[in-house]
DNA sequence: TGTACATCAGTGAACGCGCGTTCACTGATGTAC
DNA sequence: TGTACATCAGTGAACGCGCGTTCACTGATGTAC
């Protein structure tokens, strides 16, 4: 398998160079940010002519949107991760409360630990270009924070009244303590600070949507 | 008084080429938001050589910081339109939480109405280089937060334990807001939304606070 | 099974652009005597 | 009051850079017969 792929990396036709050329994209944007990616610095990291990567991206705006889209990917796994951990033994309530602080706690470690590829995630809201039909693309973090809200609702944890516009209040402040631990004036805090901020955070949100 | 500012516009030596850049870059950054400041840009909008603005800037980042203190001073200036035009009648409780909303909705109003000028705001948290030393600029909106905050505690609306940490779940939730209104997945809703929402996400976000 | 040929996926060179920044210079200003 | 001179605030041209993108081309691949 392994010298499959180096052959194919040093044949003419690379095998699968639009995979390379996104998991180029992924290592230069985990260290400078979504803005420092570029068709040439692109191809250059694969070691192919600048011209090749037109063979795959239509241009540099779709091949940014793709990247961002892997991007994205990845900061669901990360919260899925952490939603599937919540024990299933305990009652519908704390289940469903769970649910919301492991949304909560899983983006911000994430935007905490990755904040290259976090940038990246904000940086586009469109969808790429043309996802091929058969997308078993992982849930969007929007969705993920919804089901957890829908739960909190069922298990009777949020009133009915409260549940309408919900989502954006979490939205606000879950993305906003990121982007603010990330980039903002808390940027560069320990990890023992950012934790306990982190859970603050999170307390105050929860009482907010339960009175 | 006019007429002299026209002299001085079309005189060899400026007048005052620091303060006109100055008001270039603000209208530049207003449309485009502040990655589309640029040296050359600026001083061809002034009407001046390139390098005329090197006399006033060091450099590119310097100059962008600049603007962005500008862009920061009208976003603090409309925090306080709206502080100062709480009731001073009411009694403490009332105007301490009426201190916290005007912050809130006027934070999130400015970055709606002036896009452009609160993105410049967030991609600048450093201090411009230097601030000659008589500065009679506003508090900075952190301040502002931290007054209203004050004003609840003293008042008795936020009890000394939920006081801790506090700014930083307001900053989140605003903040946040602001951004995903502004360049996030809310972005080009319309006004009375905006306002709706606006308004539930500061009544979630105060009822967090004070549980 | 062999072969002609269409198609795919790369190469290499170039274009034009606008940028930040620097150099040597000059016109205007103010100040000491 | 006049004048020499230092200093300030501009000009104009150029450098080097890296970028996105395009052009004409070629090596590799697969498919119909």
């Amino acid at each position: 398998m392994t010298s499959e792929v180096v052959k194919a990396m040093t044949r003419y036709h690379h095998g699968d160079l639009r995979a390379a050329l996104i998991a180029a994209g992924m290592q230069m944007a985990r260290h400078d940010g979504g803005s420092a990616l570029g068709m040439r610095e692109l191809a250059r990291a694969v070691g192919v002519s600048p011209n090749a990567a037109y063979r795959h991206f239509a241009n540099l705006h779709a091949m940014v949107l793709t990247v961002a889209q892997e991007a994205q990917h990845r900061l669901s796994g990360a919260i899925l991760d952490r939603m599937d951990a919540v024990p299933a033994d305990t009652d519908p309530a704390g289940r469903a409360l769970g649910y919301l602080r492991a949304f909560s706690l899983g983006y911000i470690h994430f935007a905490l630990s990755e904040p290259g590829w976090f940038a990246l995630t904000c940086e586009s809201q469109e969808a790429p270009p043309d996802t091929g039909p058969p997308t078993d693309n992982p849930p969007t973090p929007h969705q993920l924070l919804l089901d957890a809200l829908d739960a909190m609702l069922e298990a009777g944890v949020l009133g009915a009244e409260r549940r309408i516009d919900a989502e954006w209040s979490c939205w606000a402040t879950i993305h906003g303590f990121a982007i603010m631990a990330t980039s903002g004036p808390l940027q560069g805090m320990d990890s023992t600070t950012a934790d306990r901020l982190a859970s603050r955070v999170t307390d105050t949100l929860t009482r907010g949507l339960r009175s």
